[in-house]
RNA sequence: UCCGGCGUAGCGCAGUGGUAGCGCAGUUGGCUGUUAACCAAUUGGUCGCAGGUUCGAAUCCUGCCGCCGGAGCCA
């Protein structure tokens, strides 16, 4: 079929030109002038197309009456300066082909209002609601402009396993991957499951993070960037966590916690920027029925410098301002979302990279700072949200990390290939992890992480 | 997983012990270059499931299931 997308269509082209359009039925209205108006929305961007379907179609009794939100139609017509005062521009039809019907008792997304928990039970059709048409289209805004922004930067999009084999990924709830028959699995002589026998020959689950793998590349690429699929099977039931959900995590050789800082704060701005410019529509849509305010709170942040402090300074600021916090603030704890919303929007009232954490609540790979109990690790923290990015740089050195290895309980002959890393060419290196999900949450001002990527997975959610 | 809330018509909701309601959608009719169209009539419910209290339960109690919000964990 040789269609014109409506985002095409309302973008300037001239009044007079035959087009044909393809879509869906918003809604139709009959006037007793002798036509019907319909509204057709093809998901190229939020606004519909008003169709003038004059009575004298030959299908106008037979079809065009029958139509209902839903109905997927094919227009062909002459697109006109609009009479009415909605719109600028309409197509009057020379034919209106029904492509299918929707049955109005059955199709659950008539004109009614439907609510985010309800279209969650249809994934199917959600995304041709205005709501999920926008998110998709965002997230693909903000997919577009990562690869962009690493592109430019000279980053090598690094493809990182889903499947992985679990001795290596450290102790995380991990959704186990097996072709073993769950009721008789082979067993060993000592009555545990014999993985030998299994597909891979061992033990295997889904990826948690795709780090590290992809310092492996960063240890020979120089700057590297994963952004794939991840999955956590924690019984986490929040609107904030998924069980599969897609991150971004680049990975800089020869960097230290300042480049991190550094490239995080340009990509966060980057991504702002992008969807700013190319997705105003949609975000105006969000601004008004979604999270009034979100437009504004980007165009912040668009161009607001990040502050910068250390979590043993962050600590001392919270300490001494005089705010009754639920947990009270105190050196070697883990920060609250309300102590990183506090930093965020009261202390510095933008952006806040906070650096150097105590060791003692970070993950083994962290590199060790001189002061011997804080590492070189950095959360990104915005206000509103509190931390969008974790990051760190890596211990490089060998007996360093063979020595937190120990001391976490985890076992370095299930880490040689990371060791090997530091054995051979050793490379101070740094990276970080950005929840794509929640990057778009934030953007599209959405309530539940649920309703930002098409298809969520959840505990007891696997539509 | 813990705490709190909710579950009533296709959808969104009201109804705190006495015959189950409203709006939207649907259907029918009317009206109109309409645009969240409007006006009138009308269809539609085993009140999440199971048990209990009571003369009588959507309403009170117990258990279960599901969903939402917050917390923890985190991204």
């Amino acid at each position: 079929m040789k269609r014109i997308r409506i985002k095409t269509v309302l973008s300037g082209v001239e009044p007079g030109t035959r087009v044909t359009v393809a879509g869906w039925v918003r809604t139709r209205r009959d006037s007793k002038g002798g036509f019907s108006f319909l509204e057709i929305n093809d998901g190229s961007c939020l606004a519909n197309l008003q169709v003038i379907a004059p009575a004298e179609l030959d299908n106008y009794a037979g079809d065009v009456l029958k139509l209902h939100p839903g109905a997927s139609v094919a227009v062909e017509g002459t697109l006109e300066a609009s009479e009415g005062a909605g719109q600028a521009v309409e197509v009057r039809a020379r034919a209106v082909r029904v492509l299918g019907f929707a049955p109005p008792v059955e199709y659950p997304l008539g004109k009614q209002k439907v609510g985010f928990d309800r279209l969650r039970e249809l994934p199917h059709l959600r995304a041709r609601t205005n709501s999920f048409g926008a998110v998709a289209r965002v997230r693909h805004l903000l997919a577009n402009a990562t690869h962009r922004f690493f592109h430019e930067r000279g980053f090598l999009y690094v493809h990182t396993p889903i499947i992985t084999s679990s001795d290596c990924e450290g102790a995380g709830a991990m959704f186990q991957v097996t072709t073993l028959d769950p009721h008789t699995p082979p067993r060993r002589a000592d009555g545990a499951v014999d993985y030998e026998q299994d597909f891979f020959g061992r033990r295997a689950a889904l990826t948690v993070s795709g780090q590290l793998e992809g310092e492996t590349y960063a240890c020979a690429m120089g700057d590297i960037y994963t952004f794939g699929p991840t999955f956590r099977a924690e019984n986490s039931n929040t609107r904030r966590h998924l069980a599969e959900f897609w991150m971004i995590e680049p990975e800089m050789a020869f960097a230290d916690l300042d480049d991190d800082a550094e490239l995080a704060e340009a990509f966060l701005r980057h991504l702002f920027q992008a969807v700013l410019r190319d997705g105003a529509d949609d975000l105006r849509f969000f601004d008004r029925r979604v999270l009034p305010g979100v437009l504004a709170r980007l165009e912040r942040l668009a161009d607001a410098p990040f502050g910068r402090v250390t979590y043993t300074e962050a600590v001392r600021l919270l300490e001494t301002s005089g705010r009754a916090f639920e947990f009270a603030p105190c050196w070697g704890m883990d920060m609250q979302s309300e102590h990183e919303r506090f930093l965020a929007e009261e202390v510095f009232k933008g952006p806040v990279v906070v650096t150097d954490y105590p060791a003692a609540i970070k993950a083994f790979y962290m590199r060790r700072n001189d002061d011997g109990r804080t590492v070189a690790a950095m959360d990104v923290l915005l206000p509103e949200v509190g931390e969008i990015i974790g990051g760190s740089q890596r211990e490089e050195r060998m007996e360093v990390l063979e020595a937190t290895l120990r001391a976490s309980g985890l076992n370095p002959d299930e880490y040689a290939a990371y060791l090997d890393l530091r054995r051979y060419g050793s490379v101070p290196h740094a990276g970080f992890g950005l929840g794509f999900e929640r990057l778009v949450q934030f953007c599209t001002g959405m309530h539940n992480i649920r309703d930002v990527i098409p298809y969520p997975r959840a505990p007891r959610l696997c539509v």
